[in-house]
DNA sequence: CACGAGTCCTGCAGGC
DNA sequence: TGCCTGCAGGACTCGT
């Protein structure tokens, strides 16, 4: 499942694939990817004649630039992004979109389960499109404020494990990274936000921070169905509790388990 | 305001 | 073998 880092592998590949090419037309097979505009016609009509010019990413958010309206993608699950110098007319049964360059490649959009969504903008509108505009700051942005970070976290009574997930105190970690920061941070999931001092705060955001920069490194983690346009990644290989639920602690040992928190499957070493 | 629960969707695991 | 149920998960909407 793509978090911040696989998001990233993502916005490289396609910005070397698809910036300057112009979308002649876009097939779409399942509509509910798109949610803006509400009309699949006036989507199509919206971007065809486009020139992409660059990718951006915001968060788990991808922005595709184009010359008078901006595409916002969200992978959610499974969606991943397929490019295919040559035609082709019928595409497996998980592509739910195709955009038809001029050039005749194509860039996929496959989603086994549905979840991703596409929000295309007028150009500049991006900014106050709700999700993006209320999106925290990235733990990797060179100008976050831990302070403010630190005070949002403290103010709140839920465990710690919901906060990180919340994409409006910190953008770009999901499920596996979360497990994956507390683990390393030596933090029990269920500790309330308004429960940790300023020096376990402290370890959080080095956590986070050293956490999305190696999985960056390592090409992203590759997940269930997950996986980047240059293969796959590497960092499942790193992970330290997510997913090893039975299996020993790499620090000390016990035996990892799973509980459930804010509906979330959390992976924890009891003992650390 | 803050939080919990329900919703979307499909492949897969487990039970019988 | 094959059906049925339940689970996974990000972010949004709705209800308390």
């Amino acid at each position: 499942m793509p978090e911040l880092p696989e998001v990233e592998i993502v916005r490289r590949a396609l910005e070397e694939q698809v910036v300057d090419k112009t979308i002649e037309s876009v097939d779409i097979y399942y509509p509910n990817i798109i949610r803006t505009p509400s009309d699949v016609e006036e989507f199509k009509w919206l971007i065809a004649g486009q020139t992409i010019r660059s990718i951006g990413r915001k968060g788990k958010y991808l922005l595709l630039y184009m010359d008078q309206v901006t595409l916002v993608s969200h992978l959610r699950m499974e969606g991943k992004y397929i490019f295919t110098e040559q035609n082709q007319t019928s595409f497996d049964k998980h592509i739910h979109l195709v955009f038809r360059f001029t050039d005749k490649s194509l860039l996929q959009y496959r989603d086994v389960r549905k979840f991703g969504t596409m929000d295309l903008l007028p150009q500049g509108k991006e900014q106050s499109f709700m999700p993006l505009k209320k999106l925290g700051q990235e733990p990797i942005d060179p100008d976050f404020d831990q302070q403010r970070f630190k005070n949002r976290v403290q103010s709140k009574t839920v465990p710690i494990k919901q906060i990180l997930l919340n994409q409006e105190i910190v953008s770009g970690l999901g499920n596996i990274y979360v497990d994956e920061t507390l683990a390393l941070s030596k933090i029990h999931p269920l500790r309330t936000g308004n429960s940790l001092t300023d020096q376990e705060l402290d370890q959080i955001i080095t956590a986070m921070k050293q956490m999305l920069e190696k999985a960056i490194e390592d090409g992203g983690s590759t997940i269930r169905s997950y996986e980047s346009f240059y293969g796959k990644g590497s960092m499942q290989d790193h992970l330290a509790v997510y997913g090893r639920t039975g299996q020993s602690c790499l620090f000390c040992g016990a035996s990892i388990e799973k509980i459930k928190v804010g509906g979330r499957g959390t992976h924890y070493c009891p003992v650390c």
